[in-house]
DNA sequence: TTTTATTGACCGACGCGTCGGTATTAATAT
DNA sequence: ATATTAATACCGACGCGTCGGTCAATAAAA
């Protein structure tokens, strides 16, 4: 009169962490459902009992990976108070969690965007919002420049499209990192973008 | 003693040109070899008289789509010899095709784009070897920058670097408009790359 | 008639999700 | 203690739809 006990938000936790593995190994679409449930060393059928089906899988382990990078954003807006040098410290942060610490992030990173433009124009259920994590950095990186302005620092650019234009510088560099890992010079990237992106915003 | 005549040529490049329709309208990754037989008005046997397979096509298709662009290029270096406003022209037209043709020639260039990350491990024959793409744009793009430093026009950033950040501008930019078409104001985009970009380039 | 082009019915591999059955645990009775 | 029981966790063989590629038959041109 009483079942086995089991964390399930744990074990869900867990499967993602497999998921993640095996979609940085394998790319997300050629990853199949028996290869994530050997991952997490379970079987096949388990999966069904923590998540309805791939999609939903997909879906938790792309929520998981995103929160982690908006996290680390926010502590760096914490951090620092002079525009420019947020804006500096969220270009090199993200500079050196793609090459270094994400090597793996960054080509799971890559399936997600290529699925979720994929699903863009059919009526999903739109599992994954590429729009709306896009809407939510631009956002961030927008504010900061009218902030700068404000207090008289910065060129009058629109900073919508400045912010636009420094996700895109990113994103751009994370695809080429991917393809050519060897061609992309972290440290001159890093003064590159300090010489292009930041010094001309300064008056 | 005398077969069909059929200009085999032609009818390749028709099959390529149905191709590109229904990735337009279908993503690549969800079009069937029926489907694109269907556009073309053929057969779905007689694609395979024509290509070896799904991916030959495929390749095909890049490969049509690539050229275009590159020709595009070509044609604005030989129009214009100031390094900067080299620079400028690519920039303004890359971002003029992209919003222009964005829905149809947009959403399947970053089909390809995944297709060509999905592919970069495994030894597959690099049919569509994206790396070798973004080499070759890197290399206009630094040649241009080198030109202005040695003219004493440009400050002294790093060639390469500089490219690669401007190529992924742009492609992230690409993104960005598809996700979401209505944010991005090409003629601010304009002026922005202008201003961040290039006028920074400049002593 | 011969040669080539075309075709779509057919095949088989593949992978998602289901389902019937098994294993495990904990509350309860003895 | 230990047997009993019930509720839940777990599993993987299988069903079924899908889709790339093949091939035997057919059409058309010369």
């Amino acid at each position: 009169m009483a079942p086995k006990i089991v964390d399930r938000q744990a074990k869900r936790e867990r499967i993602v962490g497999a998921a993640i593995t095996v979609f940085a190994q394998k790319g997300v679409a050629n990853t199949k459902m028996i290869d994530i449930a050997k991952e997490a060393g379970i079987g096949k059928g388990t999966l069904y009992e923590y998540f309805r089906n791939k999609e939903d899988i997909f879906a938790s382990a792309y929520d998981t990976m995103n929160r982690d990078m908006e996290q680390k954003i926010a502590a760096i807006l914490s951090e620092q108070t002079h525009p420019a040098r947020q804006l500096q410290m969220i270009f090199e942060y993200s500079l050196d969690y793609f090459s270094r610490e994400a090597v793996e992030f960054s080509s799971v990173m890559m399936d997600f965007w290529a699925e979720g433009i994929r699903r863009k124009s059919p009526e999903m259920m739109g599992v994954i919002n590429l729009k709306e994590i896009y809407d939510r950095y631009r956002v961030i990186i927008a504010g900061i420049v009218r902030k700068g302005q404000e207090q008289g620092l910065f060129i009058d650019v629109d900073a919508v499209s400045y912010a636009s234009l420094a996700i895109g510088a990113l994103d751009g560099l994370l695809l080429q990192l991917v393809m050519s890992p060897e061609l992309i010079d972290i440290t001159r990237m890093k003064t590159t973008f300090k010489q292009t992106m930041i010094q001309c915003l300064e008056k």
